[in-house]
DNA sequence: TTTTGTGAACTAGTTCACAGCT
DNA sequence: AGCTGTGAACTAGTTCACAAAA
């Protein structure tokens, strides 16, 4: 299941950095791949250097942010060198630039517009989670097929429509993103509708083998796998390691 | 944040099986590591063997289950051999016993014991998620610091606590994991309390770097990260790749 | 001096390909 | 004949270590 290894190749189209004197940084020309180990990293970079920036810090060396956060300093060097030269030497980074980079890098500087599959507990909760609107994206609409679900909202006001409507909501509303929270047996036919709706990028939360055509990306996050990894763990443990 | 990296030696103590005339496979004796990528795929693999046992399918090859899963047979094979001889050559697998192996080698075969921390949406959500029982989880408790919500319940039942009983539940219930569900600026505290109540496994949903001291294990499902890489994936296709 | 950006070295993970068992 | 278990080959990912820039 999920065999995934999507690879990009990206295509730098950087504009050019201004410095102080203009030495104009190197726009990259050559295509690279990142992996979605690297991807993953910079979101976490862009969560650090959030917290920095609210507490005032300017300037930030991959050193010390390696060290705050544990991380590896060659590792955010070399992630960040991949999509430019945000660095200065014998400085580091300015905090407030790499974040405004990181952002755009992401795709999240000018607002994702998701919606949910699914507006059961699950649907519900990601629905109202307060983390995702902080960092650009806005839960539009979420779906399902119950009667007596659809037309109410979430408490805090997502509203809640047949699953019908997914096409013209997501060319209307420009959505990009589709969360899935419906049970496992609705799950890859729920994923095939919002693939045929235009949708290019799916996070899956129900558990099993979900098949997107190629240009599609998709991420799973399986809750089972992930507490039976944390029971191996115990089980190791138990016989006296 | 979250550098992880945990890696467990094994010990091998798994029973000599029987075969017809009791050839007896090998035992291991030697201690070898096992990544949490391989860890994560035998749980994958359970629930492949879930589906076909369901279907009465009896044995099954590494390839079959490669194409029908979308894996790799030598990969199975290789996972699989970390912990056992479990194939028979010329046949394959034993569907019901390889079931049973993995369901013993990720400690799920006799139950483990679950609490939650945080009952706001998110938390109840999880409590009554089907899939954690149906896999030998079972959600004993949630805890809360909300007056409004201690003594109350999930829809399913799980029974909401103040958090101070934590390391007294933990104790009488023979608690095993914890899964946080609490707001991001809480969340570090709560790790600490559930730390030192004795728990030895984490599933942590909220954002950030949480640390835990050597020989807990901390899984973070981080959803915002989640989204983000997704929306980077998003971001390149745009412009004309 | 400090710190980046990066080739080179290393480590981890995957896939191949085949000897050997049933 | 069919399929496992596994060393060897390969690929991906991380970390080191240093030349070059500020």
């Amino acid at each position: 299941m999920v065999a995934d290894g999507t690879r990009i190749r990206l295509k730098f189209r950087l504009v050019k950095r201004q410095h102080k004197e203009a030495p104009q940084s190197v726009v990259r020309e050559t295509s690279e791949p990142v992996s979605e180990l690297t991807t993953n990293r910079l979101s976490v970079y862009l969560r650090c250097l959030n917290l920095l920036d609210a507490s005032g810090v300017r300037t930030v060396s991959s050193q010390a942010l390696a060290e705050q956060f544990h991380l590896n300093a060659a590792q955010i060097r070399k992630d960040l060198a991949y999509f430019g030269e945000f660095g200065v030497r014998g400085v580091g980074y300015y905090v407030k630039e790499l974040r405004r980079h990181l952002r755009q890098i992401l795709g999240i500087d000018r607002g994702v517009s998701v919606v949910i599959m699914g507006a059961g507990n699950l649907g519900l909760a990601l629905a109202d989670y307060p983390g995702f609107r902080d960092e650009g994206f806005e839960i539009v609409a979420m779906f399902d097929t119950a009667r007596d679900k659809v037309g109410h909202r979430s408490r805090a006001g997502v509203p809640i429509y047949d699953g019908r409507d997914l096409r013209k909501i997501v060319r209307q509303e420009r959505i990009r993103i589709a969360v899935i929270a419906v049970p496992a047996a609705a799950a890859q036919s729920v994923v095939n509708t919002v693939v045929s709706s235009g949708i290019k990028a799916i996070l899956n939360f129900s558990p099993g083998a979900i098949k997107v055509p190629d240009g599609v990306k998709l991420k799973s996050m399986d809750l089972t796998v992930s507490l039976e990894s944390l029971s191996f763990f115990l089980a190791q443990g138990e016989d006296g390691t």
